[in-house]
DNA sequence: GCACTAAATTATGGATCCAAACCCGAGCGA
DNA sequence: TCGCTCGGGTTTGGATCCATAATTTAGTGC
């Protein structure tokens, strides 16, 4: 048999995970409305699975579901936005401090990996992906799946902002992320928790103020 | 017409806070299954409205999925609930901070008569069911849905073990747990955060400590 | 008697059909 | 002209049936 049948997941995780990389990709905007039909008609299934489909990403932060009436990609305020930084900047240290322990010479590989890449320049999208691997990756070894999955939350939902913050700022600052990573990974490297941690905040820190700076990305 | 018809919530929804409260109340016990058509005959539905309230628990914390194998409640490990505690003494600040501005008078009053009831003396199930609602109240006018969301979850997934714990240690030390309330109290009264903050963080570490040194509730 | 296998049972995942709620626009009246 | 009401169309929620995967059990050979 040529079929392998490598344990598919199930359809409605294959369309969560369609679905996902549509969000945060910004294909689907903040605002926008989920239909079911026309996702289910659009990746072949029937209804159903895109219902669970919908309660995952729901369940991931990048969904708001309302009984009757749908569901939404998330439109959040400036506040909004600003209290998720400071979620992150509380737990994001929690999270690194479980996870550092655990960091394999493969994980450090990678990271510097995605740093230079970084440093090379890249397209803002591109960028968007491989920050974001970089600190869920730093992040990975945390024991506590329910700590992982709350990072992860937050950064899904501050996605788009992130991105739409790189788009009117562009490149000109990315220097200062570069510095901040490459500091992070030295202290990393000596497992230091304490500096690392130091880093990170600083670096979460830094990119809320200036998003604040920035209160037009949040007018619709 | 004697039908009111309050905007009746969706099966699913209805469906999920019972099991909630079965699972909060220790009914359904960790590492119960969740059988699909059980819980559908037991409340009356099809199967279609409990497999979105499983997925609503899911997201709730206090339920695991695993495709084609199906629902349980988690069991936990103490390292787990110990992080678990951590992001509570993170999070719940922040929370309480954000909600302190906003509450009412009304408030007030229903967090003295929680606090007068805890200390009249309760059985374990009231004592929990109170604790719960005086902390949450404090934070219920956090304006981020996603911060409130966070710290409910991490009640939930821990829950069971604070029951645990005080089916264990009974209400010897509860005098302790009163008066870390009563100074919280005081200094929400007094609209100072710092304060506030102080009091709750200790309050969940010391509950943090605690429970560790009772390794034996963990043992399944 | 034990281990491995295969079939039967059980439980979950998905498709289709039907019911109920919501939304939007046309029509009516003030 | 503005606001309200009532309908038709759209969209979500729920029930039933079928397919598929997991689990258990019975059987067979050693």
């Amino acid at each position: 048999m040529s079929e392998v049948s490598v344990q598919e997941p199930a359809a409605s995780e294959r369309i969560a995970a369609i679905l996902r990389d549509e969000i945060l990709s910004g294909k689907i905007p903040p605002g926008q409305r989920i239909l079911q039909e026309e996702v289910a008609e659009r990746l072949g299934s029937s209804r159903l699975p895109v219902r669970e489909a919908i309660r995952i990403l729901d369940a991931d932060g990048l969904l708001e579901v309302e009984t009757n009436k749908g569901a939404r990609v998330p439109h959040l305020d400036i506040n909004q936005v600003e209290v998720l930084y400071r979620m992150r900047e509380r737990l994001e240290p929690l999270a690194l401090i479980e996870s550092m322990p655990a960091l394999t010479e493969a994980d450090f590989e990678r990271l510097d990996e995605i740093q230079v890449r970084i440093e090379a320049g890249v397209d803002v999208q591109a960028f968007l992906e491989l920050d974001r691997e970089f600190h869920l990756l730093t992040y990975s070894h945390c024991p506590t799946e329910q700590l992982r999955d709350s990072v992860t939350r937050l950064w899904n939902s501050t996605s788009h902002y992130r991105r739409a913050f790189m788009e009117i700022t562009g490149a000109r600052r990315l220097w200062i992320v570069n510095a901040e990573h490459k500091l992070l990974l030295e202290a990393l490297a000596r497992h230091d928790s304490q500096d690392a941690e130091r880093y990170l905040v600083g670096h979460i820190q830094r990119t809320r103020k200036e998003l604040s700076q920035h209160p037009e990305i949040f007018t619709r």
